[in-house]
DNA sequence: TTGTAGGCGTTATCAT
DNA sequence: ATGATAACGCCTACAA
């Protein structure tokens, strides 16, 4: 920067000045620092910045696994939104250990954010004890629940998504029904949907369905493979929910192989609404979370804070719902 | 940290030291800044850190669409491996825009990173000058070809991917094929794909394939409309080439609602190998790139790096291949 | 509008 | 093994 302001013949302050608020210094200087920089290629240092203004424009995401769909689609979405002020997401994915968020959450402080983006809203006692200590703000997103937030939440609640499946079976005349997830118990995302959708057969005074879970991530193969195991112990079953649009997806295929009619012999509805599930044959029937949604939310409470008109309370917890989307398949 | 020598009762250098290389302290003295570090919650501040010693702990990678499952896989996979050198992942996408890219890398460069991670050879004369104005290791990811990397590079040939694609199809005594692709102008890796499978087939002496394009982004959607498109206007076709497996898939489904049998009407071959490839209906045959090895392999680049150790210039271009994995698709 | 001075929380170098 | 000291590159008063 000393550089830039003695080839454009001022002081650095004018040249950071410039940098932060380019209409408050003169036309003039303006020019001469535009040029300097241009010709030396100057590349502000972030990092020296950050310690001087004592808080970096970055925002810690941490999500549970950036493979899945779910939350590329929203930290994607995020991304684009906070670019606009200048912030960068810095990633880190936990693999759904509550031990592997907290150190990620140290690491993340360690670089004096301006916000934090954590999934759901179950941490270690450690991590709450990182966040309360800070005055960082921190945004839980992907979950809504009886949990009070830390500080902030955009998302949804998951057993709700599961009544809604329930209800709509129930509403097609189907009385069997199953749950089918990966990883229950690591996700408790996906645990809570299952609970949702069992508690609300039983309200509705159905035959409690069966929650059948597959140890390995969320794929087609698992969907496939739970399909066999549903179909080998459970005779009369009518109706699948699966844990996500994959799962659904290896259920679709693994009916076609048997000659299971979907929807006619067994319903099915997922949950993502992802990218194929529109063009799945037949259609798949599903509940979509609009995750985009939620990065974009999220940005924008991370937006007001950076501009220190942080929203009231009320305003700090969004819920952004969930959609059925229904298709051919259940 | 001056709390934590206060309470621990030795200097700032000390716990600094400490906090380095706690073998270079004396055990007594070690256990006392343990202990205070402890009970003050102190958490170091990496941003001075990386101020004072000139070089962030950050690596910033920039792919083109984090939804996409191949970067997806990739950035995750780097990141495990990053994680243990201490090294925090920062996340940018250019949606396939060059002048993003550049902006993006203005940015990574601002933080002054350990090293940064860009996608593919092709890049804007501004990014290359930026590059190669500042000593930072640059890895250029996902591609290998006929252009010189900028400094390493990890991946593979995409032309070479196409051709396996056509030699396939000739193998099995197919003679009319088709190469179908999404936002070919953008994604030059995929157009990399096209054109080695188009020049293949025109070495082996057979009819010259077609080259299908759909503006929107490779989904299944852009798959089934691709294979209506080509129903209508390729009487004779045998065989088609996907640039994506959820191309293929969208291909098959719609196989599938109009009774052309895969793959004794019509063989189908992917790119991707996604994790449902091997249980969709029939599995599909497709061509693994490897995108974890890739993203280890970057891992391993930068770790020489940072310990001083960076590989003669040999071994600074690794070349992952690709796999062809027969299914039953085609 | 522009320049000056002090400090942000570390690390690195040198003594001790 | 430990501690004093000087950067690191910028930002934020404040003064001119």
């Amino acid at each position: 920067m000393m550089d830039v302001a003695r080839t454009a013949g001022v002081s650095p302050s004018t040249v950071s000045l410039y940098l932060r608020r380019p209409e408050a210094v003169s036309p003039a200087a303006g020019q001469e620092i535009a040029q300097a920089i241009e010709a030396l290629g100057y590349v502000p240092n972030l990092v020296a910045g950050g310690l001087a203004a004592a808080g970096s424009r970055v925002v810690s995401v941490i999500v549970p696994s950036i493979r899945n769909a779910f939350f590329a689609e929203t930290v994607a979405a995020m991304q684009t939104e906070l670019a606009r002020d200048g912030l960068q997401v810095m990633l880190g994915h936990s693999e759904y250990s509550d031990t592997d968020e907290e150190a990620l959450i140290r690491t993340a402080l360690a670089w004096a954010p301006a916000a934090i983006v954590l999934t759901g809203l179950e941490h270690s006692k450690g991590a709450r004890k990182l966040l309360a200590a800070g005055g960082t703000p921190v945004v839980e997103m992907w979950e809504l629940g009886e949990q009070a937030p830390i500080d902030m939440a955009v998302g949804f609640s998951h057993t709700a998504v599961g009544a809604t499946a329930a209800r709509h079976f129930a509403q097609q005349g189907k009385r069997h029904f199953a749950f089918l997830g990966a990883r229950l118990a690591q996700d408790r995302r996906a645990a809570a949907r299952a609970e949702g959708f069992v508690a609300e057969a039983r309200r509705l005074g159905l035959p409690e369905p069966p929650v059948l879970n597959h140890p390995a991530p969320a794929t087609a193969e698992a969907g496939a493979q739970l399909l066999g195991r549903v179909q080998a112990s459970l005779p009369g079953l009518e109706a699948v929910a699966c844990s996500n649009d994959l799962i659904a997806l290896g259920v679709l295929f693994e009916c076609q192989r048997r000659g299971i009619a979907v929807p006619a012999d067994l319903a099915v509805i997922g949950f993502g609404d992802l990218s194929f599930s529109s063009t799945s044959n037949p259609p798949l029937t599903t509940i979509r979370p609009s995750g985009d949604l939620i990065g974009r939310e999220v940005a924008r409470l991370i937006h007001a804070c950076v501009h220190g008109t942080r929203p009231p309370p009320g305003a700090c917890i969004v819920d952004t719902g969930h959609l059925l989307v229904e298709r051919k398949s259940g």
